[in-house]
DNA sequence: AACAAGTATACAGCATACTACATACTTTAA
DNA sequence: TTAAAGTATGTAGTATGCTGTATACTTGTT
């Protein structure tokens, strides 16, 4: 069980956006019941696995809503399981988009860096 | 050579963003010099080679300001060659590791499905 | 001629995702 | 025991990326 300070080490987000992140629904923790001398909040290891899903989906371009779909339809059994898959189909989908998205302007890219190595081997060459 | 309704239906970008875009300086239009009635802004087909480039770098998280420098490196010719070369290289590593972050989300999502798919069979067969 | 539709400009407002600050309390280490 | 560091809560501010509104002019259609 970790605090917030641990959490933050671990995955290298601020404390402020995992407080935002837990605020907006996206997971959260708990006080252990046998301390009585404070209100702190411990996480246990399914949310350093969710803030390193958050980290890589909003890398590649996921809203906080998106992933808390996705998050959702993972952890929380509250939604029928066909629901769950519903979910997570979607989001395949829109991840073979995104790869497929990538690798056109990865080609794009690597064509127009050729253009311009050409165009100075053309006048260098003159 | 068209006009910014013109561009907004060919790329479904709304006439708004799209001059947000200009003024973030994404690309520019002219005016044209024969016609002198009115200042209206006049767009070639390369302004909608870089809107679509917009779309898809936005899709896969890219900011405006990281698009800028790759349409920057593109198409201006003001900085140096090695200088657009090194741009546009360091954004083919970004969009690699995007690529290997969405396979990895691909795999995991997948596993999530499954695991939801076989609880279920077991629910089911009990 | 007149009315709809398109264009330009400027500025305000909004949603998302943080980020900083202030206050107050708790824990830890010297 | 006291100072530093950590935690909780609340609120305000910021950056990005739009989105809407108002005003005024131009163009195209009937």
């Amino acid at each position: 069980m970790k605090l917030i300070h641990q959490l933050s080490k671990e995955t290298g987000i601020p404390i402020g956006t995992i407080r935002f992140y837990e605020k907006s629904g996206l997971f959260s923790g708990k006080p252990k019941k046998e301390v009585t001398t404070n209100n702190y909040v411990y996480y246990d290891d399914e949310v350093i696995e969710k803030l390193r899903f958050i980290q890589m989906a909003k890398a590649v371009g996921f809203t906080l809503s998106e992933i808390k779909e996705v998050i959702d339809a993972w952890y929380q059994r509250q939604i029928s399981t066909s629901a769950q898959i519903e979910v997570l189909n979607r989001k395949l989908i829109q991840i073979d988009k995104k790869i497929n998205e990538l690798k056109a302007m990865k080609k794009q890219i690597t064509l127009c860096k050729v253009n311009i190595e050409n165009s100075v081997t053309v006048s260098e060459s003159v």
